[in-house]
DNA sequence: ACGATAATTAACAATTTGGCTAATTATTAG
DNA sequence: CTAATAATTAGCCAAATTGTTAATTATCGT
């Protein structure tokens, strides 16, 4: 089961232009046109940039109330939490690879669980 | 100017597969053919997979002593730290946030830094 | 030496992505 | 009402991505 929510996350982050929407409206909110300019790419170009930012859940649209024309958008802080939480899930491996480490200077080449009875792969 | 390296490490985790591969190599090392028979893809495209996260940094390949065959794939710890630190970054929004939220029940419209000097869009 | 094994590279097909211009929708200003 | 503005959607194209099978390289086991 692939995580559908943390894959999202990445896709939309993996993207300049997107990471730059991002870094700009950590300041504050900005309408599309702003964040058009900024990244001097075209407006359609942006908008689909900004549709997959919100889709992903990591900015909101907003209304301003004098122009219904303009959209604001602004950052969804709760969004990162899932791709915090897995790298700091990651980070934690130091456990796992100094167990790996411990057999192997035990002389007990790694291996998967099951996979093997016998090591083949064995230090002579 | 775009931030080559969080790019390219952004890029190797936006992908299933190589998620994958980096919760299988936190337990512990595995070579190239358990990783294959985990994800349930061909190798080749394994190997490409594995060739995209040895280049991001984010794993690093090394010999077995025994089998010049096999090549094993572990975790690289170090490669984590740039989108950590980004991530914190992003995540310490809430300051800039909270002055745009005071600008804005002051009656000010967020804006631009020098954008424009009359307040068009005003609250009325 | 020879066949099997581990992994990669080559070559190709299908899909997705990201950008552009043109068109569309909605709203504002004169 | 009409022209201008803000943003999105539609349609098109080039480049990149991902997957497959076939071929290649290197090494091991007998």
């Amino acid at each position: 089961m692939p995580d559908i929510r943390l894959d999202t996350t990445l896709i939309a982050l993996a993207d300049p232009t997107r990471r730059l929407v991002i870094n700009a409206l950590r300041k504050q909110p900005r309408r599309a046109g702003e964040l058009v300019a900024m990244a001097s790419i075209s407006a359609p170009a942006m908008s689909r940039h900004l549709k997959i930012l919100r889709q992903s859940g990591l900015i909101a649209e907003e209304d301003v109330e004098n122009d219904a024309r303009v959209r604001l958008y602004r950052l969804q802080p709760e969004a990162f939490a899932d791709l915090q939480t897995w790298l700091d899930e990651v980070q934690s491996f130091w456990a796992g690879q100094l167990d790996a480490f411990k057999a192997h200077v035990e002389g007990k080449t790694v291996r998967p669980k099951g996979k093997r009875t016998k090591p083949k792969d064995q230090l002579k």
